[in-house]
DNA sequence: TTGATGAAGTTTTTT
DNA sequence: ACTTCATCAA
């Protein structure tokens, strides 16, 4: 056990002395407001470090944070495992405002009675039915109901949890904020909240105005705020600050204070959306050629309609054969297990070398399941047999993976092989319901659609990972992450149509993902959504959103 | 059949 | 801001 006063940040990282001083709070329940890069994620792992480490959450007790994205929750999981190990790690609980509150409803199910009780096995669906399933949505207000109505419920997490984190905490609703203050208000529980209201984009969905002051009123927190920005070259961090004197003049900065040239801005105008896409691709394909910027390292970021903003894109980069991930309405599969395995196993046997899928594939199927040296040889000439079999039909075309049935039986078999058990044991979820097999299916339906689009398998598999491909997203689905370059396309009046305040603070997210370089683009002319007879739309260039670029560019 | 009018949807998270 | 869809009157 470390003493409080002899910590010091974990890996030597630097902190900003307000930073500092949050993740080495003790008393005091805190409202930590920070702009884009400012660094809430490391603040919040090394404040679980310093935690843990000095003893200050002292065993058994556990720290919780919770998360709005499952994106967010695994980063900071991960990033406190880095900072102070697996060992203290263990009691560090990150889940998202679902997950907790499933935890909840499945720990203390049967304190729901009358028309809120739920059989045992009851199910996620689109739909409520009594005692059968609930929908998304249902799950905070039950484990609101559960909390308030059990004092045993609530002494338990009260009992389990001496410190809490709340990370975007600008865009918390209503429902959430009433699992926070049902669990915890009036406890003994340490709080630190962090956000940033100029980065408030789900008001349209709910999110609290005025959050802030209401839990700092509440919990009796005190403002703090971060002023460094990690991320951004200094031009862009200029064209923020003019954003930031708009939103919220007294946290602006006088440009002399962000001195530098580093970093570049880009405004484009183009005729239509058919010259924005050619122009986009290439330019795309020649940072990944003679930049080596990798893919994963550019975005383009769309306000609304991402199917209609990018559809001539897709095609040129399809075109160009610069893989791309979109970031649609399905789920977000390609972090799930059971479709990193299928999708792991059809890099293999698709030809080209895949040292990591190989290694990632191996493990699942040979090592995992504790056997002997005899059983774990037969396994293994077994697995070498089957992925030689199945290399040998995709290569002579026996099996096209644009055939839907075919690559479902694929699956399949791959489960087989490996032990529909040893899949189900991958994640909490998969023994419930048909969870396992929607995803399997969703995986296969996706991949044999690509490739019956005509791209071809390698480029189909990369949609899936993250790692290697350009992400396409909507700017709400951007909250929290950061490229070398990022373009936003359509800033123009017809995009942003919202109320002021709210589209500023969306615009305000995405231009702030950039480190290093921002294109921002309009056309004159954008096509009607599909089937709809050709005709083209006007476009009016959005004069106050590229009026800030403008400036600095 | 056509045009006029009005309402609704658009941006999201989630086991 | 703009499209789509439903409804009603002519």
């Amino acid at each position: 056990m470390m003493r409080v006063d002899r910590w010091t940040p974990s890996d030597n990282l630097k902190l900003e002395p307000n930073a500092l001083v949050a993740a080495t709070e003790i008393d005091r329940n805190l409202a930590l407001t920070a702009g884009p890069g400012a660094g809430k994620t490391e603040m919040l792992a090394q404040r679980a470090d310093f935690l843990l480490r000095t003893g200050t959450c002292r065993y058994p007790k556990r720290i919780l944070a919770i998360s709005f994205k499952v994106d967010a929750s695994q980063n900071l999981k991960a990033r406190v495992r880095k900072r102070c190990g697996l060992e203290l790690a263990a009691r560090f609980d990150s889940h998202t405002f679902h997950a907790f509150a499933k935890r909840l409803i499945d720990r203390f199910r049967l304190v729901l009675t009358g028309t809120d009780a739920l059989d045992a096995d009851y199910s996620i669906g689109q739909r409520r039915v009594q005692r059968q399933s609930i929908t998304f949505q249902d799950m905070v207000p039950l484990a609101v109901t559960i909390v308030e109505s059990s004092d045993i419920a609530r002494n338990a997490i009260r009992q389990t949890y001496s410190h809490v984190f709340l990370d975007e905490f600008q865009d918390c609703t209503k429902e959430q904020y009433a699992l926070i203050t049902a669990c915890f208000l009036g406890s003994a529980a340490k709080f630190v909240a962090v956000g940033d209201t100029k980065q408030r984009i789900m008001g349209w969905a709910g999110a609290l105005e005025g959050i802030f002051e209401t839990y700092a009123a509440d919990f009796e927190a005190e403002a703090l705020n971060l002023y460094q920005n990690f991320r951004s070259a200094p031009r862009l961090r200029r064209m923020q600050n003019a954003m930031v004197r708009v939103m919220d003049p007294p946290a602006a900065l006088d440009d002399a204070e962000l001195p530098g040239e580093d970093g570049e801005i880009e405004v484009l105008h183009f005729k239509n959306a058919t010259e924005e896409a050619s122009y986009l691709a290439d330019a795309i394909d020649s940072w990944m050629d003679k930049e080596a910027i990798e893919p994963s390292e550019i975005a383009v970021l769309v306000s609304k309609q991402q199917n209609l903003y990018c559809q001539e894109l897709r095609s040129a980069l399809q075109e160009r054969k610069v893989p791309f991930r979109e970031e649609d309405q399905a789920q977000d599969f390609a972090s799930e297990p059971v479709v990193r395995l299928v999708t792991d196993f059809l890099l293999v046997v698709s030809g080209s070398a895949q040292p990591e899928a190989f290694r990632r594939l191996l493990e699942a199927v040979v090592y995992s399941e504790g056997l002997d040296d005899e059983q774990e040889y037969r396994a293994r000439s077994r697995w070498d047999r089957f992925v030689a079999d199945n290399r040998q039909k995709i290569a002579t075309g026996e099996l096209y993976p644009g055939d839907r049935a075919a690559l479902a039986k694929l699956a399949q078999e791959l489960i087989d092989v490996i032990g529909r058990d040893a899949v189900v044991a991958f994640s909490a979820d998969y023994a419930q319901g048909n969870r396992l097999d929607q995803l399997i299916e969703g995986t296969v339906a996706r991949i044999s659609d690509l490739v019956e689009d005509g791209t071809d398998l390698s480029a189909a598999l990369a949609a899936f990972s993250a790692d290697r491909a350009v992400r396409i997203m909507s700017i709400h689905k951007s909250k929290g992450l950061e490229f070398h370059t990022v373009i936003v396309m359509g800033v123009e009046q017809q995009t942003f149509w919202g109320k002021i305040e709210e589209e500023r603070a969306a615009y305000f997210v995405g231009i702030s993902r950039a480190k290093q370089r921002l294109v921002l683009t309009i056309c004159d002319h954008r096509d009607r959504p599909d089937g709809a007879p050709r005709w083209t739309s006007q476009r009016t260039a959005h004069a106050e959103f590229l009026g800030y670029a403008e400036t600095y560019a």
